[in-house]
DNA sequence: TTTTATTAAACTAACGTTTGATTTTATTAA
DNA sequence: TTAATAAAATCAAACGTTAGTTTAATAAAA
């Protein structure tokens, strides 16, 4: 019985061995994803970056477009909204759970700029469609949930009728997608180029809370 | 005197055949490009798209990347700004100003989605210098330009102080692309599947417009 | 002993580019 | 105007390289 739990053990550390490896050559790929764009990295670079043999890739995930499906896949998880939860908590008034909404996503995006940026340039070539299917199915359910929140506003009497929430949005991603690419230039202009990483999040978060936060008062009727 | 001038007619004519297949040929490049990404087309693929031998895309452009290159100047030498004449006007109000700023690039994105999809990669990516170098430029005439606007409007105490020129841009910038991207989403959640090419343009232009306005007319502090 | 993981090397297909022959167009001199 | 000549444009084929993937031998683990 404790062989059979050493054993048990054993396989389990392995098993564990095996997907953090397979996590580390995806964190190898997301990088070089993100810098080069998904053609234009080579299997060999990754497998470099990754310190792994280049006939891991093949072995381990069996293509490289099936190991861009596995990052999705690896990233998605992590994408389900705080929200989701929060909007069933009835004593929270709707523009708090906006304000959530918006903290967590400029959070995830800042957190996962590699990440976001691939994101991008997969929805624009819209070339792998399993992964085009993966998203489809995120933003219908990122929509469902923001109009959810609307209408319970609107029932509240605290949002105005005729929402596009689809555009509400939109402006929410592209405002922070727009500035994940023109972060230095942001930088630049503001004259704070001597940050660090982690001041430079907070800064940039701040920066897009506030904005987006009065961007979405004046989208929702809201006044405070 | 009429040889020659028979004879320059003639030659202007060849000049202008030349450039003419340049373009049809940075048309088609164009057309794949923002299918399916800069390193994914493959030459062959832009000739047969052209109806074009192989060899003459190196005959003409030199290699596939100075291709890219005279696409983005092609397509830029488009982008000056209306509102750079108009900023002039001393009689037109500050906010007409940023109307028209909206309007005239809501419309040149929409009149050119292959080419801001393409533009869009390219900065996530940064891999071909000179086009960064361009966009730089570029992006700061355009940063420039509108903080002009805002001094002039907040001068005339019609805009509110201590404006994130920056944010506004990328706001715009960033939902129109995101529009472009999530197109068929939109559509399909509107329920208007089936407009035409052109009668869809100016629905989302429309949209984007009032919506816009919108938000300028909060970022702004501009009360009409 | 069997399964799993790792490797260096090889494989085939496709890439961007170049070549050299050929056709088309332009220029020149009779 | 015409014939000869020079230049530019077009083409099929080939070039060398590199891509993603597979193989078959070996090492490690079960």
């Amino acid at each position: 019985m404790i062989l059979l739990n050493n054993c048990l053990v054993l396989r389990f550390n392995l098993k564990m061995e095996v997907k953090d490896k397979k996590k580390h050559i995806l964190d190898s790929a997301e990088k070089l994803f993100a810098m080069k764009g998904f053609e234009a990295s080579t299997v060999r670079e990754i497998a470099d970056e990754a310190n792994v043999n280049l006939a891991m890739i093949s072995y381990y995930f069996g293509s490289k477009e099936k190991m861009m499906e596995s990052l999705f896949q690896e990233r998605m998880i992590n994408t389900k909204l705080k929200v989701e939860q929060l909007l069933k908590n009835e004593h929270m008034p709707p523009f708090g759970k906006v304000e959530i909404m918006l903290d967590d996503y400029i959070k995830k995006v800042l957190e996962n700029e590699a990440f976001y940026k691939i994101l991008l340039c997969e929805q624009v070539m819209k070339k792998n469609l399993e992964i085009i299917r993966m998203l489809k199915e995120l933003k219908l359910s990122y929509a469902a949930m923001f109009t959810d929140l609307v209408k319970e506003g609107q029932k509240k009497k605290v949002f105005k009728k005729n929402i596009d929430v689809l555009l509400a949005l939109n402006t929410m991603t592209g405002t922070v997608t727009q500035i994940i690419i023109n972060k230095e230039h942001y930088c630049e202009f503001n004259n704070i180029e001597v940050l660090q990483e982690e001041e430079l999040k907070h800064f940039l978060h701040s920066k897009l809370f506030d904005h987006l936060k009065n961007i979405f008062k004046t989208i929702l009727g809201y006044e405070s």
